[in-house]
DNA sequence: ATCATGAAGTCATACGTATGACTCCAGTTC
DNA sequence: GAACTGGAGTCATACGTATGACTTCATGAT
């Protein structure tokens, strides 16, 4: 049996660990800690801090984020609530929520849930009730409140997660963060009386969600100060099919309405194409509009007017508040402007209409 | 001073931990992780499982996470790494991804990386090295395999990550799960060549990966077994105003291509509105196709000749294969088929081309 | 010489779980 | 009655970190 003292010095295949960079770098385990957490001012002397960096340098030494987790009782880590990263507002919606979160040190996990009708209680569950003391807060977007919130359970003691809201009905509990779509809505119907219609279209999203009960609010209270104004609905889901189908029925009706209000860019090139179909052109026999400022708005010809909807600040901001409230500073409810954007799909209603 | 005796029974505002379970159910510690780790068969009675899931339940117990995450070795978390989630194709990728995972107890954390040129470094590596220890492993698209592996770094012992790769070179270090973007670019420009088209041209990415190489080599390969067929170029970056302009100085040429195979649907986008401008009708004029599917390519009039890429199955099969990587199990690399949509914006060339 | 002071570290412990090694006991077998 | 068996649990410990309490030592003040 060989010498042991003559053995190459062992290789760990495993992570090193704190404890690994002490020995070499002939400090206490506790050291290590303080030099990779910022705290030694005071409490270590800078050579000995260099030796740490180098220690840990050499043997690629990175924190076990577990084991301080259970430490610290945090995990730096929080769910975005979105209904479906497929829509690319949502994505952006992500990039600024995980830009904002990664400034901060912290984690993003997506749960993608299903939009209709309401909430499915059942799959949002399970998975996220595994990750569910993982967390350390929830940011969440266009769903029923409660249904999330009796999700969180503050019911069970110590249970409940901080969370944020956004495009939420503000003061029903968690803070919100929401696109003030009102604002944006009313810009837009009055454009459109302006330009003189009188007769308009509303197709209109099948989802019952703060974001779509605004935006018809918002119309409505802005055509009822116009005298003479009249709309008609349609309901559709959000995608092209449906919503080609959804305006035609309003484009057939006898008193044809001279413009199509859609509660999406998606929604809006449904209505391009039932107008195609039925030979009308855009804008001259019909005006259409939207909502997002999606890739589609402009791809449309003639291009969409449309609300531009601050999908990256939206995310950045609901994070930033999750944040703060994660440190105990209770934000303020926030809402941030759209932009309307005229472009060419509107116009004066024909004069024989 | 009362009786401590009489006091209340302490309410604990904290989230009840496996201790406190045992306490209530009147076992011990060990008991409670083995039942709720379901590995009682022949170690605990049916009558005391039921006891402890009744005590769990009063009081609302979950596991700690980041004490099993110490205790196990392991987080049950991997890193997705995509280019944007502004693109709805890795909206789909990540959904179909994150099925799979949540389907095997696993979370995902995104990370979207800049695209362009290549890949930035430093930003991938900040928010990922902080990440670094609390993953399992990486499943990455669309991106320089050395660059990431480099940052995965076999070089320091124990650092290395599993990672599986998807629309990347095969054969390089990784297993991939890639989609058969050459078997469907080898279709359409089938497709195309049998319509009549002599004269072709390619507006491509100016991204430099192995997908988009992967197409051109196919479309090459397929186009020089037709006598007489030649092919002009023009790069763009994939954005609608870029790809116009690009699009465009192919159409100005003196020998005008009679088609456009444009590198994906945006791209294309951009096609029609140079074709537009010039007042070439599509087909009749021009013929033009895409990659993707995405939503724009209905939403085109005509509707978009394309190939269909099944982002949501890739998510799947990529998240699949790192799974069983994890598992020990080496997976075998994957290519997902394609599908070629003929619409209606390709058709014969005109006559007097 | 004695004491206080502050710098530079180390010690010991707790976070909550999972699990291999035990113990204990009621039957059973010889 | 002794030895064994298997069922039902418990014990003790380790995972890797962060941090309040402690120690040590040199310096300067008294």
């Amino acid at each position: 049996m060989p010498d042991p003292a003559d053995a190459p010095p062992p290789i760990p295949a495993t992570r090193p660990t704190s404890k690994d960079v002490a020995k070499l770098a002939g400090v206490s385990q506790s050291t290590v800690s303080l030099v990779h957490a910022g705290k030694w001012a005071g409490r270590v002397s800078e050579r000995t801090v260099r030796a740490v960096i180098d220690a840990s340098n050499t043997l690629g030494y990175r924190p076990n984020q577990a084991a301080r987790h259970l430490r610290l009782g945090t995990t730096r880590t929080v769910l975005l609530v979105v209904p479906a990263l497929t829509n690319p507002f949502f994505g952006a919606v992500h990039t600024g929520a995980s830009e904002t979160a990664a400034r901060r040190d912290f984690a993003v996990v997506i749960y993608p849930a299903p939009v209709q009708p309401g909430y499915e209680l059942e799959p949002v569950a399970s998975p996220f009730a595994a990750a569910h003391t993982a967390l350390d807060g929830v940011l969440a977007s266009s769903t029923a409140a409660d249904t999330l919130s009796g999700l969180l359970g503050t019911g069970t003691p110590g249970t409940g997660l901080p969370l944020v809201m956004m495009d939420s009905e503000p003061g029903t509990g968690a803070p919100t963060v929401n696109i003030d779509i009102a604002d944006g809505m009313r810009r837009l119907t009055t454009h459109l009386l302006g330009l003189g219609h009188r007769r308009i279209g509303r197709v209109v999203s099948d989802i019952d969600s703060w974001t779509f009960r605004t935006r018809e609010a918002a119309f409505r209270e802005t055509l009822s100060a116009a005298p003479g104004a009249e709309a008609s609905y349609a309901r559709t889901p959000m995608a092209v099919p449906e919503a080609t189908t959804a305006a035609g029925h309003l484009l057939d009706r006898p008193r044809r309405p001279t413009a199509l209000v859609c509660d999406d860019d998606v929604i809006a090139a449904g209505a391009y194409k039932a107008a195609r179909a039925r030979g009308l052109r855009i804008p001259q026999d019909l005006s259409v509009t939207g909502v997002d400022d999606l890739l589609v708005a402009t791809v449309l010809e003639p291009e969409l007017t449309t609300i531009r909807l601050p999908g990256h600040r939206l995310g950045e901001v609901g994070m930033g508040a999750l944040l703060d409230l994660l440190d105990g500073r209770q934000p303020e409810d926030a809402a941030l402007p759209g932009e309307l954007l005229v472009r060419g799909s509107t116009a004066a209603p024909p004069t024989n209409a």
